[in-house]
RNA sequence: GUGGAUGUAGCUCAGUAGGUUAGAGCGUCGGAUUGUGGUUCCGAAGGUCGUCGGUUCGAGCCCGAUCUUCCACCCCA
């Protein structure tokens, strides 16, 4: 025996079973999507290294896997970046194309270069793999799909709150228990500018969205390692341990912002959102999270993150606002949001919880054991009548035992299996036997047909 | 990118203080049953012990490197 062959770190392989369970979650949400008029797109897995790079942070850009180019890559390099042995120059120079590490900024590129051929306010989704070159853990590999909705080219609010409609919808539909946390890029610009450290959003972003996690001792420590001066910290911490329900959060924000016109305006943002959103009838929970800051930056307004209610394993579905994204690639003032579904985390939730639908994969219902050439002839019209009439019917291809054909039936779960040997076909007829129940019994074709359509139905098998 | 754990048959794992031909269960294949599956019984195949190198008379076991998987951090879906 060789060497068991392998695949690539933090990638893996779907087995029928998996594949299934998969597909059951994409058709759940494309049809949520198509419900709120979203048509689909798909972009390429590779784009240009400057399309990707300086979109998601120096973290983002340490992820993106590139390509190496084509033929004498070396050729152009100059010999002081090889002699130094300095990777990052090198890098630039033998790779200018990357695997896209999102769908997101893929997207926005998309808008710019078809903007002619596109219907504005643009709603589009797309389920296609993205890659990050992340060391893999739990929940979190180097290959995974995500399901993006946006709405482009509309500023308006009703966008949000459609937003977190299908939010709503789609793990509804899959039987999770979710809450939905929402809070505003400006809100939290306003309060880096009323603690006086308007340049510093970044850093006390990140580290304030790690609250829930670590505390806000750590937090306080990570802050003031950054350098952000004592008066400042003091400060911020009544702002995150705002409490009440959001309408009381909103009132408080109100006072505390009062000198932020940015700050203001996401107060405003958020009013008008959480207004909409009463109106939309939701099962699901939203609230206002001061903490939730996400680390893309090109987030400009409202930020948004599921979490799972019944398991912990970060969030399954988050998004945004971006006012400037498609400005990046010289198409300025037009507006985005939208949020992205991980598609990987969802299932191993479900899976934990054991929420799939018993029978998402479609076996074959009518299997035809092969009793060798003579009975190929016989039985062959038949199989060829039962796909027309729309079962899922397939013959064993090979004349082996009974005994093995029968339990590859057995195995793939397969309800009804047809024998025609030399007496079934001296009647004309066929014995199809239940595997379920064991029972068989003699029937024409056309019986046949009748019996295995008309129990696929409902049969609970 | 940083730190830690792990790796023995297709799968889940044993393997005693380094000592001849590395074991089990499940699965696979064959037979009992030449037209009847899931049960049972019998039998067989299957491993350069992740890989490379080192220590030793001798390494699955000790040491180093590397890769995989997992955990924590960073970050994130």
């Amino acid at each position: 025996m060789a060497q068991t062959p392998s695949i690539p770190k933090g990638t893996r392989d779907f087995l029928p079973a998996e594949t299934a369970r998969r597909n059951y979650i994409f058709d759940t949400i494309r049809e949520v999507f198509h419900r709120y008029g979203f048509q689909q797109v798909e972009t390429p897995a590779m784009e240009n290294l400057s399309t990707l790079l300086g979109k998601y942070g120096d973290e983002g850009d340490k992820l993106l896997f590139r390509i190496l180019n084509s033929g004498d890559f070396l050729a152009g390099v100059p010999g002081d970046q090889l002699a130094t042995r300095d990777s990052a120059a090198v890098v630039r120079s033998v790779a200018d194309k990357g695997l896209r590490y999102d769908l997101t900024v893929p997207f926005a590129r998309f808008i710019v270069q078809h903007r002619n051929d596109l219907v504005f306010p643009f709603r589009r989704y797309q389920i296609q793999p993205v890659w990050r070159a992340d060391r893999p853990q739990k929940g979190r590999y180097r290959e995974f799909y995500q399901c993006d909705c946006d709405m482009i080219g509309s500023d308006s609010l009703l966008n949000e709150a459609e937003l977190v409609g299908i939010i709503d919808e789609v793990f509804r539909r899959l039987g999770l228990r979710t809450v939905v946390k929402i809070n505003n890029r400006k809100v939290l610009a306003g309060i880096a500018e009323v603690i006086g450290q308007p340049q510093r959003i970044t850093d006390i972003t990140v580290a304030i969205d790690k609250m829930e996690k670590i505390g806000l001792e750590k937090v306080r420590e990570e802050l003031a390692e950054k350098g952000i001066p004592v008066e400042a910290l003091a400060r911020l911490e009544p702002l995150l341990m705002l409490s009440g329900d959001t309408g009381s959060k909103l009132l408080q924000l109100r006072e505390i912002l009062a000198d932020s016109p940015a700050g203001m305006k996401g107060i405003a943002e958020l009013e008008t959102l959480f207004g909409y959103l009463e109106g939309f009838g939701l099962q699901t929970a939203t609230e206002l999270d001061l903490t939730l800051a996400r680390g893309l930056h090109y987030y400009t307004g409202a930020i948004f993150e599921v979490k799972s209610l019944d398991e912990q394993i970060g969030s399954i579905c988050g998004g945004g606002r971006y006012d400037d994204l498609a400005g990046i690639f010289g198409m300025p003032g037009v507006s985005g949001v939208g949020v992205s579904f991980g598609a990987e985390r969802i299932y191993d939730v479900l899976t934990r919880l054991d929420l799939f639908p018993p029978h998402t994969g479609e076996t074959t219902q009518l299997f035809f054991v092969n009793f060798g050439p003579r009975e190929e002839a016989y039985i062959l019209p038949v199989l060829a009548r039962a796909r027309q009439s729309g079962l899922r019917a397939e013959i064993y291809p090979d004349h082996d035992k009974m005994k093995k054909q029968l339990n590859y039936a057995h195995r793939k779960g397969i309800p009804w299996v047809a024998l025609a040997g030399e007496s079934e076909m001296a009647e004309g007829k066929v014995t199809l036997k239940n595997m379920v129940t064991g029972d068989q019994t003699l029937v024409t074709p056309e019986e046949l047909i009748k019996i295995v359509g008309g129990a696929g139905i409902n049969s609970e098998l």
